[in-house]
DNA sequence: TGTACATCAGTGAACGCGCGTTCACTGATGTAC
DNA sequence: TGTACATCAGTGAACGCGCGTTCACTGATGTAC
């Protein structure tokens, strides 16, 4: 059965929308074609009516995430609140509403050069949100891509590590640090 | 045909190096059981008689790279050298023979508290190996634990974006950050 | 506005494939006498 | 030291399973008249 097209649209938008989720939350092995368009309420098929193939779906959804983000970062009203949002326990916990450098940014050093482009763009992003809240320098740019590492670096390794004190420790005092290096 | 205790014992060695280096290269799931037992010169059925799961094998391999790592750091004369040498092009390129952490951090994330545990001495074993290296100083566990993040969210994020500009700068960035930071 | 029909989004069986794991078997090793 | 035999590391076919992708089909949508 022929569907509106605006719930074609519609259905396109919600395989993008889980994508961008699950990916972060399972890796990109870890979520099935099935998975996603069962997400998106239908079945399997249907995918090849909007994706050329499950790669191309990647680029996209890892995009979408970091388009989320940045929505979010724009949100908070200065640097440390962005910091103390993104190296927060609970950004710990749920890598789906995170950061996609953090979630995927070890599996997509494995992907397509498409892949990479997206994510470059998507880190470009967060280097660019983060230098323009530093107070003018000349090495704004440098000071603003460490931070970005930082980052990453912590709420990546908080994950790969059990609840604990060495989580914990890793968000408290990485987002000291970064604290201290935005000023 | 029955093998010699020594010759076992050999292969069963060699599989936990493949997988060290493999896992690294490829990620967990990238690497098959056939694929390790072929590294290690036999067959794939052989594989069950050295380790009771492919998940069990992941631990110990992790522990191993771990493991080879600190000991390629304890050459490094002084800590500028062991940065260097952690955020090269070379390490960026060759990651079956770098670090674990920036190889596999994503990934570990998803997996089995078990490895989480292996993975966090690794990570602990690195903090005190910069720790040992800084000037006496109240805070050195938090500079130690912050360079130590800074250099696996550099060399992971310099290997999810396409060889070029941006990869460059954030290892000579944070090279150079982690630097100042340990004086 | 009403009707006839081409379009095409979604269905679900089927494709070939590789995965982790099991198992009956082989035959050199290593031990007991 | 020599012989008989139990052990067990490695073999390779087979297991059930889920994967990404294809395809003939369905039937509501949307268009042409």
């Amino acid at each position: 059965m022929k569907i509106s097209k605006a719930q074609a649209e519609e259905n396109r938008e919600r395989i993008v929308g889980a994508a961008a989720t699950l990916f972060r939350e399972r890796g990109f092995d870890g979520v099935s074609v099935s998975d996603l368009t069962q997400a998106a309420g239908f079945t399997h098929g249907g995918f090849y009516n909007h994706f050329k193939s499950k790669d191309v779906l990647a680029a996209e959804a890892v995009d979408s995430a970091f388009k989320t983000m940045a929505e979010r970062r724009e949100r908070a009203r200065d640097l440390p609140e962005m910091l103390s949002y993104y190296l927060s326990p609970a950004a710990r916990i749920a890598p789906g509403k995170s950061c996609p450098a953090a979630a995927l940014g070890g599996d997509v050093g494995r992907q397509s050069d498409d892949l990479k482009t997206v994510f470059a763009s998507g880190v470009e992003q967060m280097i660019a949100s983060v230098e323009e809240r530093l107070p003018p320098s000349p090495d704004r740019r440098e000071q603003a891509l460490g931070i970005v590492t930082r980052m990453v670096g912590a709420l990546m390794l908080a994950r790969a590590v059990p609840d604990g004190a060495l989580a914990d420790e890793l968000l408290h005092t990485n987002l000291h640090l970064a604290i201290s290096e935005a000023t």
